[in-house]
DNA sequence: CCCATTTGGTTAACGTGTGAACCAGAACGT
DNA sequence: ACGTTCTGGTTCACACGTTAACCAAATGGG
């Protein structure tokens, strides 16, 4: 924990003093710039960042103020939108991510043996595989469809912090 | 990084859950459990934690309002304050941590082999350093100490986002 | 002793993340 | 064709973190 928080404050801070970019930015625009025609639509985006869709629309909006990135209603979808990179965008881009590359090497990359980096990667990997069935067996718990009895819902929303599942 | 993400997600939504406490107000309520007396001054939490003191600040008034802590003006230096846990905040935690230690021992611990638990400490240990001397290696980049003339500040402070380091 | 500096802490403004409510367009079942 | 449900997105209220400005008490050098 400790070395992922030094490890992301530094990089974070390298590329926002040197780029104006936070790492959010960084990973919206490297998709971007990765996809055909630099453009997605917004729910890909979002599946790409696993972020929830509030947070991508609010940040989209900022980004697109900033003028980095713009936004029009998809044809095919009229409920959808596609996010594409605007030149200057991908300016930013270009000029950032072999900064960044470069950091990562240096703080983390270069300072580890062939073994600790494969060591690093299967950990990744056995902690994910773990995630993703905690997560299953979370979705499998709880009832298929809850199916919303349309009327008596009995009780309220109940804001409280601490709540037990019932 | 992914497997931070994931992992922090996980524990803190339990923590979240479970005791409706964050991470955040885990680690002071831990420190403070820990403390002789249950307490400990601002800035001594706040170096332990390495957290903003502004941060502390404000995080401490959500909880004293939650009647996790309490704080009061310390005796020996009358512009400090002490900070203490209190009864309500001391029962969450003994009720938190022991879940919460389980909680890692079953998505990270459990799974990795002994080596492999080795090889990530060592790891941390090496970013550590390379963070620490390229920290130093800033500090001693910039003026020893500025010494601010009293005149002529020269330029405006420059709210822009990207800035050249003249 | 006095004034400059440092230290401990709070506050305000802003950018950012989260969950819930909401809306419109699409997909589906009958 | 129709209501129902699902999906893609936005918006709101709120929690959180950061920076900068600020204040009062302590410290320290002449």
């Amino acid at each position: 924990m400790k070395m992922h928080d030094g490890l992301s404050e530094f990089i974070e801070r390298q590329l926002r003093n040197r780029c104006g970019l936070s790492g959010a930015d960084y990973q919206v625009l490297a998709h971007l710039s990765e996809a055909p025609e630099g453009q997605l639509r917004s729910f890909e985006l979002g599946r790409l960042l696993r972020w929830e869709k509030s947070r991508l629309s609010q940040h989209l909006g900022r980004m697109q103020n900033r003028g980095l990135v713009s936004r029009e209603r998809c044809l095919a979808d009229q409920r959808g939108a596609v996010v594409a990179i605007t030149p200057r965008g991908s300016d930013l881009i270009k000029d950032a991510a072999p900064q960044h590359v470069a950091d990562v090497r240096d703080v983390l990359i270069d300072h580890l043996t062939a073994t600790e980096m494969a060591m690093l990667v299967t950990i990744g990997d056995k902690v994910g595989e773990r995630l993703a069935a905690l997560e299953h067996k979370h979705a499998a718990g709880l009832p298929p469809r809850p199916k919303p009895a349309k009327s008596a819902p009995g009780s309220k929303p109940s804001t409280a912090m601490v709540t037990d599942t019932p």
